[in-house]
DNA sequence: ATATTTTACGCAATCGATTGTAATTTTAAA
DNA sequence: TTTAAAATTACAATCGATTGCGTAAAATAT
């Protein structure tokens, strides 16, 4: 590539005999320069292709416009469309949107938040990994006077600005959907528990059986089922219990769903009369399989945007006093095939 | 959210008496400063909570570690993957990712790359959008001097570095999967032909039809049939003709084979033997539908690793002479129950 | 015609880090 | 001990845009 000499609002400015603070201005709009010059200086900027170094323009004003985004994986179709979120809204604003991919690891996570805070993004986004419970790079960029808005995946004893679903009663209903459909014995895989969000699944889990007053079974909670893989291996285990399950939520997500309809398929159990199956997250695939899984509908875009407006809705507010803003949204429960024994 | 000053160079100088010059080569770790002094200033900067100000050294060297990346939607598989993949590279290298988004709308694409152009990145990824065939913005970023690499969906006229996929081949290869099967009457969905791959691979489905030497029937080919709605739409026109086609090869995407297929459900008409179907990009949800979809694979990862090694590898090559470099990926066809007639 | 207010523009500092060159100190050689 | 060479550190300019302040010129009022 060949070294390009791009053109400066000096370059403008010698041009047309004025000074660069005048250029300056008329580029920005400003009411101190005259009309005419004004428009002389955007016409010659035309001509020249001049395009504003956003970093020299940055450094002098001390902001970026820039938003750092912090996600597990950015090929997983919730956090891909809670970014498509974020942007829609940014890029009305002009903020641009630097995306950092953590891979379920803290360290990496660490360095992510480390360069963004070098950046100077304006914010950083983040939904936690989930390996590693120490939040000591988040408190950083609080430190840094940085906007820190979590979404989803939380570090709750941080006091930040966060976009959650409600997890908990999303579950609830879930589960309270199975056992008003008649399924007696309802597994749960789970996933890690350092994740508050699976905590609350759980949560949610255990209140429907109190609510029904159906007591718990404990052996029909498997722990760490978030993949496909790990789905279908508790999912083998469950249904070699003495006394298997009659239907499995899937709290993890509708990979792990899927797992287990693999397996149900595999061994000839019929889905739904033989066993009830219930998704999180609402995948495109959810509704393809056949039969298609019931699951939780996140609003992931929408989640996306709620972010966005909340950091412009923070913009300004200076008062520090009023406790952060915590959003939630509620989750809705999609009714498919794999839970409809009458249908 | 409070204004807080952050600790420069300056402030290290200070508290340890000496000039920021020494600080700043001391924290690139160049060998013109003495150890000790090295070691105490790193120690006094890991005590202040010093960060590098990325925007200021950025400016200063005139180059900025980051990468912009034009996609027409964030939020589907085969962009967030490739995007994956090219973050997987990246980051190992230090370097940044701006993401935009287009929304298939030309002059979003145009506003994006110019954000980009402005933000001083060191290249410019894109696959462009459908919409507009004008590529002004990409000549544009070549005369800043900025590295443009085209995937997938490229401006062929222009001079670039490109990634690409052979679409003649694989959409050859699929074509003649199924001639082979058995298939008389092969439709073809065809995608905006504005856009090369589009092109190639209504080129490989001719290519196929010559080389096994039967006539093209120029009704089995539907135009703008890109999406699983369109698809259907296209599938019902095909279906209700008085010779219906007995395979559709949907060369837009896996989507739009979804659509025929939930038409042939719909309809009663059994896939395979009744009808052959075959999609293209490999989408997760595609062999999970029943029955599976033939389709092909693109390597979006790969391809995104193969797009950032790209990079790294022209950094530093000032041989302007040679051309720019076309690396071609194979795709692989994939054959699922949805064209296995005899499975 | 003079005084006063606006308007328009120039000057120069600033944002924070980097880097070529000069100055100083340390080390090694004579 | 003196001198040359090497290692450190300081000085100051630079990257490009922004902005407070000052001033000249133009417009308005007296």
């Amino acid at each position: 590539m060949k070294k390009v000499k791009r053109t400066t609002i000096y370059d403008i400015a010698e041009k047309l005999g004025i000074t660069a603070s005048s250029v300056s201005r008329a580029l920005n709009n400003s009411s101190q320069v005259n009309e005419k010059t004004k428009e002389l200086i955007i016409k010659t900027a035309d001509e020249l292709n001049y395009k504003r170094n956003t970093l020299a323009s940055n450094l002098r004003k001390g902001q970026s416009k820039t938003i750092g985004v912090v996600i597990p994986r950015i090929n997983q179709n919730f956090f891909s469309n809670v970014i498509a979120g974020i942007e829609e809204i940014t890029y009305q604003k002009g903020y641009n949107l630097i995306i950092c991919q953590s891979d379920e690891d803290h360290d990496k996570e660490v360095q992510c938040v480390n360069t963004l805070i070098n950046q100077h993004v304006d914010c950083i986004v983040i939904s936690v990994s989930a390996d590693g419970n120490d939040y000591q790079h988040l408190q950083n960029v609080l430190d840094h006077g940085i906007q820190l808005i979590q979404f989803d995946r939380v570090a709750e004893e941080l006091e930040t600005l966060k976009v959650i679903n409600d997890n908990v009663q999303a579950s609830y209903e879930a589960v309270s959907h199975l056992i008003e459909g008649g399924y007696k014995r309802i597994a749960l895989l789970e996933g890690p528990q350092n994740l508050s969000i699976f905590k609350q699944r759980k949560e949610g889990y255990l209140k429907a059986f109190k609510a029904y007053n159906v007591p718990v079974i404990e052996e029909l909670i498997v722990e760490n089922a978030w993949t496909k893989e790990l789905g279908a291996l508790g999912t083998r285990k469950l249904l070699s219990l003495p006394q298997p399950p009659d239907a499995i939520f899937a709290s993890t997500s509708d990979f792990s769903a899927l797992g287990v309809l693999d397996v149900a398929n595999a061994m000839g159990i019929k889905v739904p009369s033989e066993l009830g199956i219930c998704g999180y997250a609402n995948e495109s695939f959810s509704e393809i399989t056949s039969p298609s899984i019931t699951t939780i509908d996140q609003f992931s875009i929408y989640m996306g945007n709620t972010v966005a407006n909340l950091f412009f809705q923070e913009i300004g507010n200076n008062d520090t006093t009023t406790k952060p803003k915590i959003i939630s949204i509620k989750p809705e429960l999609i009714i498919r095939g794999s839970t409809k024994r009458n249908g």
